[in-house]
DNA sequence: ACTTTGACTATAA
DNA sequence: GTTATAGCCAAAG
């Protein structure tokens, strides 16, 4: 009886991002059949600071491949570093070649 | 049970 | 091209 709440959901898909790649809030609810509520995902992430294990939320960011929730993580730079990290170039808060990396789910 | 919000998206001006 | 407003769904207060 998986009676997975939304969000839980928004983790799964989340921690199945492969390395170097980047998704956006659309695709995820799209996957999830809410589609137009890419809101929820966000807000799902919100509680990804207190998940077991951690969401690899820094590599979420909005239909524009801006980062657009930097500003919660512990840093707002730790988004950028890790996404440079993972091969990913950042380019005024934007992912660089972002409809390529872009990975769905 | 109702209201408010929330890391978005799309369309309009 | 940029900025503003509306629409969307689900959970917390």
């Amino acid at each position: 009886m998986e009676e997975k709440s939304f969000y839980e959901k928004v983790y799964e898909v989340t921690r199945q991002i492969p390395k170097g790649r980047v998704t956006s809030y659309g695709a995820i609810a799209n996957h999830l059949g809410t589609g137009l509520s890419a809101r929820m995902v966000g807000w799902a992430l919100n509680n990804c600071h207190e998940l077991d294990p951690p969401v690899p939320a820094h590599r979420v960011v909005n239909r524009n491949g801006m980062l657009s929730g930097k500003f919660h993580f512990p840093t707002p730079t730790i988004m950028q570093e890790l996404l440079e990290r993972e091969g990913i170039k950042i380019k005024d808060d934007c992912v660089v070649d972002f409809k390529k990396k872009l990975w769905l789910p």
